[in-house]
DNA sequence: CGGGATGATTGAATCTGTTCAACCCGGGTG
DNA sequence: CACCCGGGTTGAACAGATTCAATCATCCCG
C-alpha cells in the first residue's frame, strides 16, 4: 500500500510539503498543491489514520454506546448524533451494551484503547463506576438520556418525571382510578423517574398509593412486554388503564391482551413512552409520551464536539432537560 | 496519558517485554507477567491502538454498511454481524447510508483511512463502482442481502426471488388474481427480484402480466407506504391484494387503508417482507416473508474473520444463498 | 567440565504520518 | 548594499507500540 513517502518521490518534494497539501493546503502554492494531488489520486494513496493519530493525537472517532440498539428509540438517538458528528467531520462507532454492565465495560475499554474522541452513553446502572473510570482517563463523555448527578460531566435527558406525570394525568383525567406501571428492572433511572412521576399525579389525584400496581417485567422489549401483560390478567382485582415505561413493553402488553380477547381501549386503556414510529402502526395506535430523540442525540453530539474542539477551554460542563409531550392515539381514548 | 515506556521503567523491564505481556504472555515466565500486569493496572496503562496498528498492520474493527439503520431487519443483520465480531475479539462501527451513494462512498473513504479489518456492505445501487474502489485498495468485503455477480467477492443473500414466489403463490392459491406490488425505488436488487419472483408465478398461473399492478413508492420506509397505500386506494380497478417489498412499506399502506376505512383482510389482503418485530405487532399481525437477518449478518461476519484471519489463504470466495420462509397471519387470511 | 539446548529478556529497527525549526529566495526598506 | 520580511519548502525528531535477531542465564548430557 502507497505511502506519503512514495507520493513525496513521485511528486518530486518532500513528505512535509505532502503532509500539508493533505492537512493545511493553504501553506502551499497553487501549483505545488495541484501536483501533489493529481499524484495521489493517480497512485490511489489513502492516509493512514493510525500513523496521523498516533503523531496528532486526536481521533476523529466519536462513540456511541446505547443501551439497546432493537429500540427504535436508541436508534433515533445515534441518527441524530451521527448527524452532528458528520458534519463536524467525525465518524461514529455505535455500539450496544444491551443493558448487560459486562458489555458496557468491555466496549469503554475498546474505546479507551481506541482514544476515541469521547464517548455519548446511556450508563446501564446507577453505580457510576464506568463512569469514574472515564473520568480518571481522561476521555472526555456525555451522558444521554440520564441526567447527570455530578458538575463534573454534560448530559442531555429527558424530564421522566414530567413524562410520567402526563401519561399518569392523562390517565386520571379520563376517568381511571387504578392504573397499572409495567416498568423494566428496576435498576434503570428512566424507569424508575417515570414511576415517580406518575405516582405523584395519583397523589396529587387523592388517590391511595396503591392505585398504581406494579408489574415487573424481566426486560424492555417486545417479549417482557408480552409476559407483563399475560402476568397482568391473572391479577386479582385488574387495572382499568396500563402506563408502560416504554412503548416496546406497551406493544407486547398489547399483543398479550389481544390475545386473551381482552379489547384495548374499552376494557383496559394503554399508554406507552417514547412515541416510536411503530407506536403509531401497532395493532391500535398507541398513545405514547414522546421523547425528541434525535435532538437529543444531536444536542449531545454537539456539546461533545464542543468539549473536545479547539475552544475546549471555554467549554461549561451542564445539564441540558428536554420536555417530553404526551401524543394521545386510540389506545387510551375514553370508551363510549 | 502513561505509555508502555513508563510501565517499563516502574517493572524494572524492557518494553519488549512489556509488550510480549500484552501479545504473548505464554513467552514470558509468570513472575514477570505477574509484575508487569499489576504495574499496568495500578498505572491505569491503556494500549494505543494506533500504535499498535500501525506497526502490526492489521486493524481490529470491522465495518458495517447498512442500507437503513431505521429498518429493525438491518438492525439484526447488524447484531448478528456484531455478535459475531466480539467473539472473535474484533470490534464493529456501525454504518447507515440511507440509500445514498455519496454516503456511501463516504463512509468507505472513512473505513480506507482507517485500514478497518475489512467492510460488510449492502450496495447502494447496482453499478459496482464503489465495489471495485474496495477491490482496487485491497479492502476485504463481503455482501450482505445481497448476491455478488463477481466470483472476486463473497456474499451472503437471500434468495428474493424465492420469497416472492413464496407470498405471490400465497396470495393466489388463497384466491387472489389482481395483486398490487409496492416497490421502493427500482435501483434495488432485492426489490426487481421480489417483483420478479411474484411475476413468476402469476404467469405459472396463467394470469397475465397486468394481475400484478406496481405502485411505486419513493423510498422503503413507513411514510412512502403511507403514501403509496394512499396512491393504491386511487386506482380505477383495485387489486384485491398487496405485496410489499418490505415490511416498513406494509405498515404504512395499512395506515393508510385504515384511514380511508379499508378493511385488511377482508377487503385488501397484505403481505410484507423481512418479518420484523413489529409486523406481528401491527394493527392487523402482517403476513410477512421471513429472512434470517441476524443469521445473514453473523455468517457474513464469520466469513470476513476467516478471509482476513490468519489462513486467509485457504480462503475462497463464496456466494451463500439462504431461503425466506412464509410466515402468515391476519392480514392475509381469507375472507370469509 | 565443555557443549548444546531451552527459555527469558533485551535493544534496535520499523511502521507512517505530523510538526516545527531552519533554510532559501525574491523583494522591499533604510 | 546590508538587512529584514514572509511565503514556500525541507529535514529531522517524534508519537507508541510490535517484532525479531541477539544475548544471557540455566540446566542437562555426554
Amino acid at each position: 500500500m502507497v505511502g506519503i513517502k512514495e507520493v513525496a518521490r513521485a511528486a518530486g518534494v518532500s513528505i512535509g510539503t505532502v503532509s500539508n497539501v493533505l492537512n493545511r493546503p493553504e501553506a502551499v502554492s497553487e501549483e505545488t498543491r495541484l501536483r501533489v494531488q493529481s499524484v495521489i489520486t493517480s497512485l490511489g494513496y489513502v492516509r493512514s489514520e493510525s500513523a496521523r493519530q498516533l503523531r496528532a493525537g486526536s481521533s476523529r472517532i466519536m462513540a456511541v454506546l446505547v443501551l439497546d440498539i432493537r429500540n427504535p428509540f436508541f436508534v433515533d438517538v445515534a441518527s441524530g448524533a451521527e448527524r452532528a458528528a458528520r458534519e463536524a467531520g467525525l465518524g461514529v462507532m455505535v455500539c450496544n451494551s444491551g443493558q448487560s454492565a459486562q458489555d458496557e465495560a468491555d466496549y469503554l475499554a475498546l474505546f479507551a484503547e481506541q482514544r476515541v474522541r469521547g464517548v455519548l452513553l446511556t450508563p446501564v446502572d446507577g453505580s457510576g463506576r464506568d463512569l469514574a473510570a472515564l473520568r480518571a482517563q481522561g476521555i472526555a463523555h456525555i451522558l444521554v438520556d440520564r441526567a447527570a448527578a455530578s458538575e463534573a460531566v454534560c448530559s442531555v435527558s429527558v424530564d421522566d418525571v414530567a413524562g410520567g406525570r402526563l401519561a399518569a394525568r392523562h390517565l386520571v383525567s379520563t376517568g381511571h382510578r387504578s392504573i397499572a406501571y409495567v416498568g423494566g428492572p428496576s435498576g434503570l433511572d428512566q424507569v424508575r423517574d417515570r414511576r415517580v412521576g406518575a405516582l405523584t399525579v395519583l397523589e396529587e389525584a387523592g388517590l391511595g398509593e396503591d392505585a398504581l400496581v406494579e408489574v415487573s417485567a424481566v426486560g424492555l422489549d417486545v417479549a417482557a412486554g408480552r409476559d407483563a401483560g399475560a402476568r397482568l390478567l391473572g391479577l386479582a382485582s385488574r387495572p382499568t388503564a396500563v402506563f408502560c415505561a416504554n412503548d416496546l413493553l406497551a406493544l407486547g402488553v398489547l399483543q398479550a391482551l389481544f390475545a386473551a380477547g381482552v379489547r384495548v381501549p374499552e376494557d383496559i386503556a394503554l399508554v406507552g413512552y417514547d412515541d416510536i414510529e411503530f407506536a403509531a402502526a401497532a395493532a391500535v395506535p398507541l398513545t405514547s409520551v414522546r421523547q425528541p430523540a434525535f435532538a437529543m442525540g444531536q444536542q449531545a453530539a454537539e456539546m461533545l464536539i464542543e468539549e473536545t474542539g479547539p475552544q475546549s477551554a471555554a467549554h461549561r460542563h451542564r445539564h441540558v432537560v428536554l420536555q417530553p409531550e404526551l401524543v394521545v392515539r386510540q389506545s387510551s381514548m375514553r370508551a363510549r
